[in-house]
DNA sequence: GTTAGCACTCTATTCTTGAGAGTGCTAATG
DNA sequence: CATTAGCACTCTCAAGAATAGAGTGCTAAC
């Protein structure tokens, strides 16, 4: 990499010029620079050293006679190696625990109130994915009749995330027979990972080893049915409007590519999840993203885990200009939140 | 009112100054009017009637020499007596058909596929708030023990909604006891609106009177506990992004206002709701919503039956200048719509 | 009552101009 | 030899001026 051929100055530079814009959002001239930061250069040295980090590829020029403004890979290096940890402070941690204070523990407000605990505290937006399912444990299982032909299951799983879903039952289920078929349910699956059950429910084979001499057609048909729930996380949203005040988005064109993205829940999952690692915070910066009409957007985010190995994502999507250390802390610090709450609410 | 005084062709004009300012959002001139309708009277006569439009209240002027636009009033005057009904197509009405077909029928899925029916066909936001609960019928209850302290109460209505709610309960229960109460709940209390279950709950009296030789201090406190859900009505928005097609809406300061109003769910739902007729159709024009930032937009709003008399509320907002005729068409068929298919589901 | 004609008003566009900001380069400096 | 002062050059941005065009309001004629 070329990073090696960066000397400290230009990696002081670099990081001048990455908080000046942040803090402007004006292309950082020169000047500025001897004036904001006493680097004991003079405004002739700094042009030069801009000049290189320019053919470097870390930064750019709006137009000849305009300050820097640092690229994609300029905020790359600087998120990778320049930045420093910023500790939230007192008021910021506790205005996140006040924001769970008020909710009711129960599973889908603790998600809600995430999205918009980060959203308000980040000043961007805040995105929370619900665990998936898949890596759930079924905790317990209830099964109510509706009418002849459809039931309500209502799975609740060990994180609390309760799924209630319609399925279609053979015909001539009595009530009582419903209630049995309920109970050798609960008995065999409860405890189990979703994605475990769900192999077990379409393949014979398991289903006889599982079941036994319980082993019914209804039995089958009823499993099969309830556990062919398409995988399917629910995305929370909070703090869209948050882009307007931001100045580089003062073209309705340009925060309207932006909009049309975030009403696509499904690609805003895919957004937050893909190429996610296992845990820790991932920074994505731009283009970065690779989703259509989000090239002037990073996001930050980070897995959160409910008891078991189900992985959840929060995360902020901010302008690529974004104040990078304190939403890190931000959502580093929400993602421990909310694992810490999972883990104590059961 | 004055509207009597509008003779015949002050009709016509505005009718036709309404018509033509929604096709090009741009303000109508007389010369316009003379060569797109043709009304055998010269570019001057109507002048002169727009003048006349304009003393009693229904056209504006941007500027001295701009074309008329209508004002709020000169909407009201249109919507009510002067435009007509214009028929669906049965394309559009076989496209909302075929957004239902996929649905599983399921109640969250009927909400939510309604709110982007409703936004697709109409190129505005549709949104769609769910019953309100307390005057829903309980079909069935479902009391499913999470730890020493909580239980799961789901509570399936009649509608096909279903309400998940994390309860608190008194320490020393048993599962047997639990099951026990909710056997005795539900046989006391399904087919009851929530209203009354809820006044019963909260009143010794009728406590005993419904549950007699049953009651017990746990079934007391597991009913008061139960049914003391604050009134929720869920907001299901789509298609917010449709305004920004909308010319009148190209710069960044109007379309800000309106978002933000957009991202407070309740104040979305109030808006909807308030003063809201029993049934059958209502449109609100511009400031008539009396909603601070959403001056530059018109609701046209209905209300839906579901099975008893819960009702629910489904609308579209669009532009004051929006084609009232076709949204009032769609919102009418789409509402209706949705009263067959909770009929025809239970 | 209707209409033709015309003066008047206001907007929107284009072009010009000048100020200001910031750079890149060159030559001088320690 | 790295650093810096100095200066010419470039480009943007804001303000002003000029022009074209759209549309009205009024008056006088039909």
């Amino acid at each position: 990499m070329t990073t090696l051929a960066l000397d400290s100055r230009k990696y002081a530079v670099l990081e001048a010029i990455v908080n000046c814009y942040n803090r402007t959002a004006e292309p950082v001239s020169s000047q500025k620079i001897v004036r904001d930061y006493d680097m004991g250069l003079s405004a002739a040295t700094l042009r030069n050293t801009m000049a290189d980090l320019e053919e470097l590829g870390y930064l750019t020029h709006p137009h000849t006679s305009a300050g820097r403004v640092p690229t994609e890979q300029g905020y790359r290096v600087y998120v990778d190696s320049l930045m420093t940890d910023q500790k939230l402070s007192r008021r910021e941690k506790q205005f996140i625990r006040d924001g769970y204070a008020s909710s009711r523990r129960d599973f889908e407000e603790i998600m809600e109130q995430t999205s918009k605990i980060l959203s308000a505290i980040s000043h961007h937006i805040g995105v929370v994915l619900s665990p998936e399912l898949h890596e759930s444990i079924l905790r317990r299982l209830e099964l109510i009749s509706i009418d002849s032909e459809h039931m309500l299951a209502v799975l609740l799983m060990a994180s609390g995330a309760v799924k209630n879903q319609v399925v279609s039952i053979p015909k001539d289920l009595s009530d009582e027979e419903l209630y049995r078929i309920n109970r050798i349910l609960n008995e065999k699956l409860a405890g189990l990972p979703l994605k475990q059950i769900r192999q077990i429910s379409q393949d014979p084979v398991k289903l006889k080893a599982v079941f036994d001499q319980h082993l019914s057609d209804p039995i089958a048909t009823v499993t099969r049915n309830t556990f062919a729930l398409e995988q399917e996380t629910h995305v929370y949203i909070d703090g869209t409007s948050n882009f307007f005040s931001q100045p580089e988005f003062g073209e309705v064109q340009k925060i309207e590519s932006l909009f049309r993205v975030l009403e696509q829940k499904e690609q805003i999952a895919d957004l937050l999840s893909s190429q996610q690692e296992p845990l820790g915070i991932q920074v994505l910066i731009g283009s970065e993203n690779g989703c259509e009409g989000m090239e002037m957007c990073s996001i930050v985010r980070s897995s959160y885990r409910v008891r078991g190995n189900q992985l959840g994502t929060i995360g902020v999507i901010g302008p690529t200009r974004m104040a990078y250390p304190r939403i890190v802390s931000i959502v580093k610090f929400t993602s421990q939140m909310i694992s810490d709450l999972f883990e104590e609410s059961l």
